[in-house]
RNA sequence: GGUCCUGUAGAGCAGUUUGGAGUGCUCGCCACCCUGUCAAGGUGGAGGUCGCGGGUUCAAGUCCCGUCAGGACCGCCA
């Protein structure tokens, strides 16, 4: 090496050594007679102290340097206790350039908000802003973590392909030419969802993998083109085996890097309870607010708009007092969402009700309408009336926004839950909105519930899968099922789905075939690896904790990726070979 | 596919409502001064395709149309 100590190292306990230190100029503080240079290694920042002969003067930002000099205590009076290495300096006797720098194009040591087009095209230096070097940290940390847990509890590490077959299912395929194959194509997969339930048929029983997965959809600023899972199967077990792997992971990761106890056994809702109570599949327990149903106490109501299969409330503290443009805001933001709007009641300070709907309302419906609700004086009550799914979406959203808005959420709390016996399948509609079908929630693998294994196909709206979504502050972070892994069932539900046997075949024929190897009761879990790490550096986005993200529209900024392809390598790729029919 | 927001010097912004000279702020950059700073300080200076194209107008950063890029959301993401 060419330095003898990181410079985030150096302490007292120093002094007087000869050292030789290598990073970059993160500050020049120059006065002429004697320049002082914050010396930036991975290891943290020393400060370095240079005389008037020593040239630091035309030292620069971000030159990359070498430095031999003396550790001395610094004079008393100006050591910096905000810094680990604020008790000492070291005096430069020699310095190199090792290479400079073009000025930046943003600053890297200063807190300003760059934007995020101009950080991705400059990430190298993006990343030597300490918080995304700590964010990249976090990740290689929980990477590690995640293999030791998954090690210890005696999962095997397997690689599963990259180029593999399309499956029609689900998400849009990212897709490969073959070069030998023209006219054949691969695609990168979705998920390992085949491949790890192959795995449990060839017995290894504990399979774990941190999985890169590709989904052509629209992206989402917790949503990349690639993305990685931490993808877990396990053999000869039940729903309640394969939570207990996940918390303990979880719990680990937790524990060792936000330095947070999780309180295992986690709580559950189940799908339903979550969606009566928070209009949400993941609902953030960080804040109350819940909905409250209010379909019987309007059962008898003269007021049209309320005469419907679902009517919900949601209270918004102190939300009388917003000004009517404020309230219409409100309305726009509902059918930003896809609804009519959003009816609201506003409780006056002296108790009486306002708003538009209140003159719509019977005395007796007025009269005992805060109470039901919950609401206080001075408090604004939001109504959604329809069908039950889209108006408690509709609500769910709305108590996020009331929680955002009114400061409810306290950020440093951590709310983990399981929802659990979510639907197995849901109606497929046409374009005028008729049931023509129905599609599986999770995918077509996932088992019903024990106690609907034999009568999920007779009600197919009713039946409960065996599936689980670990749900952190309002974040699906994890989800999993039990697998079906008997070929009789399998046929249940891809009939229940209107898939052939051919059509299965086609799709799915080398998992059937597998199955009729003895195959092992299974099941497991895939984890957002991108999204648990961004949660554990206190992020926003994923983006956050990748190194090398993408924009909205799937481009790179630093590669310029994706690029035309020249004619010759259109040619020789096959893009365009017509497959034999 | 749709809705909304944003685009002005290397970075972050103001200026757009009510059209009138590229008008301004903070940081950075360059030169010089400065021996104890740590977001150092001081003096001076450079730096602009107001995203791009078209239109209206005597005159457009500002108004209109289109387009591109970025962001957020809806659809989509088994």
């Amino acid at each position: 090496m060419i330095r003898t100590h990181t410079a985030g190292s150096l302490r007292k306990e120093h002094t007087g050594q000869q050292v030789t230190l290598a990073g970059w100029v993160a500050r020049r503080r120059d006065h002429g007679g004697v320049v002082f240079i914050d010396l930036r290694d991975a290891s943290g920042v020393a400060q370095v102290v240079f005389r008037e002969e020593d040239h630091a003067h035309d030292l620069r930002a971000e030159y990359c340097v070498k430095v031999v000099g003396e550790v001395r205590r610094r004079p008393a009076g100006n050591e910096n206790p905000d810094l680990p290495t604020g008790e000492i300096e070291v005096v430069a006797s020699e310095v190199e350039v090792l290479s400079e720098s073009a000025p930046l194009p943003f600053p890297i040591e200063s807190r300003v908000d760059v934007s995020e087009e101009v950080r991705l095209k400059y990430r190298y230096l993006d990343i030597r802003r300490q918080q995304i070097a700590n964010a990249m940290r976090i990740r290689s940390k929980a990477t590690y973590l995640t293999n030791e847990v998954m090690n210890e509890l005696g999962f095997v590490y397997v690689e599963t392909p990259t180029l593999t077959r399309s499956t029609p299912e689900g998400a849009r395929d990212f897709l490969v030419p073959v070069r030998l194959q023209p006219g054949n194509w691969y695609a990168l997969p979705q998920s390992p969802q085949l491949f790890k339930q192959l795995l449990q048929v060839a017995g290894l029983e504990r399979y774990y993998q941190l999985a890169k997965c590709y989904r052509d959809e629209d992206l989402r600023a917790d949503r990349q083109p690639e993305f990685t899972q931490i993808d877990i199967e396990m053999s000869f077990v039940d729903q309640e085996d394969v939570i207990e792997v996940a918390e303990r992971l979880v719990a680990r990761l937790w524990k060792e890097i936000a330095g947070y106890e999780l309180p295992t056994p986690l709580p559950r809702l189940t799908y339903a309870e979550a969606m009566a109570r928070y209009g949400s599949d993941k609902p953030d327990l960080r804040f109350g607010q819940e909905l409250v149903d209010m379909t019987e106490y309007f059962s008898a109501t003269s007021f049209r708009v309320f005469q419907a299969e679902y009517v919900g409330a949601v209270v918004m503290p102190g939300g009388a007092s917003q000004t009517r443009k404020e309230l219409d805001a409100w309305q726009e933001w509902a059918r930003s969402r896809g609804a009519k709007g959003l009816a609201y009641v506003l409780v006056q300070q002296d108790g009486t009700l306002g708003g538009p709907v209140a003159k719509n309302l019977s005395d007796t419906e007025l009269s005992g309408l805060a109470a039901k609700v919950g609401a206080q004086p001075g408090d604004a009550i939001f109504f959604a009336a329809g069908l039950p799914n889209p108006s408690r979406d509709l609500l769910g959203a709305a108590r996020l926004e009331i929680g955002r808005r009114c400061g409810l959420i306290d950020e440093s709390q951590w709310s983990f839950l399981w929802v659990v016996d979510a639907p197995m399948f849901e109606p497929v509609h046409d374009e005028v909105g008729r049931e023509i079908g129905w599609t599986a929630v999770h995918h077509p693998f996932t088992g019903p519930k024990p106690e609907w294994a034999d009568t999920f196909q007779d009600n197919p709206g009713q039946a409960l899968a065996y599936a689980y979504d670990m749900v952190c502050n309002g974040n699906e972070i994890g989800g999993g099922s039990i697998r079906i892994h008997r070929a009789e069932m399998q046929q249940r539900v891809f009939d229940v789905l209107g898939i052939s046997k051919e059509e299965a075949e086609t799709k799915f024929g080398f998992l059937l075939e597998a199955f009729k190897y003895g195959p092992p009761p299974h099941g497991g879990i895939a984890f957002g690896f991108d999204r648990i790490c961004a949660l554990l550096a206190g992020g926003e986005s994923i983006r956050d904790v990748i190194a090398f993200p993408k924009t909205a529209s799937g481009y790179d900024p630093l590669t310029g990726a994706p690029t035309p392809i020249t004619p010759e390598q259109r040619k020789e790729a096959g893009v365009d070979a017509r497959p034999k029919a």
